[in-house]
DNA sequence: ATTGATCCATACGCAAACGTATTGTTAGAG
DNA sequence: CTCTAACAATACGTTTGCGTATGGATCAAT
């Protein structure tokens, strides 16, 4: 149960960690309910013994996942963009990269399907928040003013969430190679416009600029 | 469990419906781990008496509440639409539709969510297809190409399954009103490019013109 | 060498849900 | 009226997973 958090606090966390780590893992593959700690623990080659000196029970284990997810999700994906970067480049790199990895698609989708209970709807909402509010900086930084930098935003959002599930639910809908790079393009081009020609409350005309996007 | 399927196959249809509904409800509400016999015969007021009398087990239920589901997703939906109406305003009506119904997004989400169990797969990669085909075919109507109408058809879709996941899972971050209608029409102006100025494989500029919408 | 902290195993009780078997109940055909 | 098909209730056995309790192991420090 964890006594003397006062004293040692040593190498503890390499376990607990690692136990928050398979219950990510649990997720990606079979959703939720598959973080049981019985068969967790045999996938760890342990006992239950071992699950519950670490945790108090089931809940602080998804709890912990979810912090670790949380972070490798937001803060280090986000963080790592920041610094240098035209907004342009920016989404654009934000939307590789949600389009990159299969296995974080998944995990995202398989946490947020579990949206009702409370503490994963907290979870999720913030990272879903941390990304569109980082997305809507990027438009307010191309010149929209806030109100429509919001609707690009949750616009692009949707798009690339979309685009998670389309690519786990009907993987054959889904280009590979150049035929993807084209899909890519059409959608950077479309959800980026470069030259703000309109930004009136209902839009007349947007015209959208050609722009080079290496593959 | 079933017997005489060859004679009278009259009336037994309409509990067995039942049970089906209360299963997609059960999907809406909790997943499809709520699709629980015992609980789902206590919210029916009978035991589990009643579900082993017309159903084999749980997965025949299952698969009886998802070929509902399908016929209510998409023969009902899509062929509601088909006859008159030109391309344009069969994919405004689409998208309208898919926004609108609060239920019908979780329950899509829900069942979406179990793809890996392969019947549930099967279903969901038939509506997702099946409606990703009806965009292609409106886009080819407006003028596209084949291999350009199914890029815009997936976009549009991932949209809107996007749209589903971000007013269930962040509800605050999807306006309402004035607001909402607002950003449906940002989205459906930039999603239906009218006048198709360039087709070519590598877009150099599209040009989307206003079209009134009627909120 | 003993002690105490850390970590894990074993064994138990409990609840939920699946599926089976058996026994009602009811309604319409004869 | 009776008998049988359609439908439902009850009772049972089994599995799976949660959580607890208790008893080892191992290792560092005294």
């Amino acid at each position: 149960m964890n006594q003397t958090a006062t004293q040692t606090e040593v190498r503890q966390s390499l376990t607990a960690e690692a136990w928050a780590n398979a219950a990510l893992e649990a997720i990606a593959a079979g959703g939720l309910d598959a973080v049981a700690v019985e068969p967790l623990a045999r996938k760890l080659k342990v006992t239950k013994g071992s699950f519950y000196w670490h945790f108090n029970n089931r809940g602080e284990l998804i709890r912990a996942a979810l912090a670790l997810w949380e972070k490798s999700e937001t803060v280090d994906i986000l963080a790592g963009i920041q610094p240098t970067q035209d907004p342009y480049e920016r989404i654009v790199t934000v939307f590789k990269q949600a389009n990159a990895s299969y296995r974080a698609g998944r995990l995202y989708l398989a946490i947020a399907s579990g949206e009702d209970h409370p503490v994963i709807g907290e979870y999720v909402r913030r990272v879903s928040e941390s990304r569109m509010n980082y997305l809507r900086d990027c438009y307010r930084d191309l010149g929209f003013s806030e109100p429509r930098a919001r609707h690009w935003a949750r616009f692009a959002y949707a798009t690339f969430m979309g685009n998670l599930q389309i690519r786990r639910d009907t993987p054959d809908a889904m280009p590979q190679g150049d035929e993807f790079n084209e899909y890519l393009r059409l959608m950077i081009t479309t959800l980026i416009p470069r030259e703000v020609v309109d930004d009136s409350v209902a839009p007349s005309r947007v015209v959208q600029m050609r722009r080079n996007v290496k593959p």
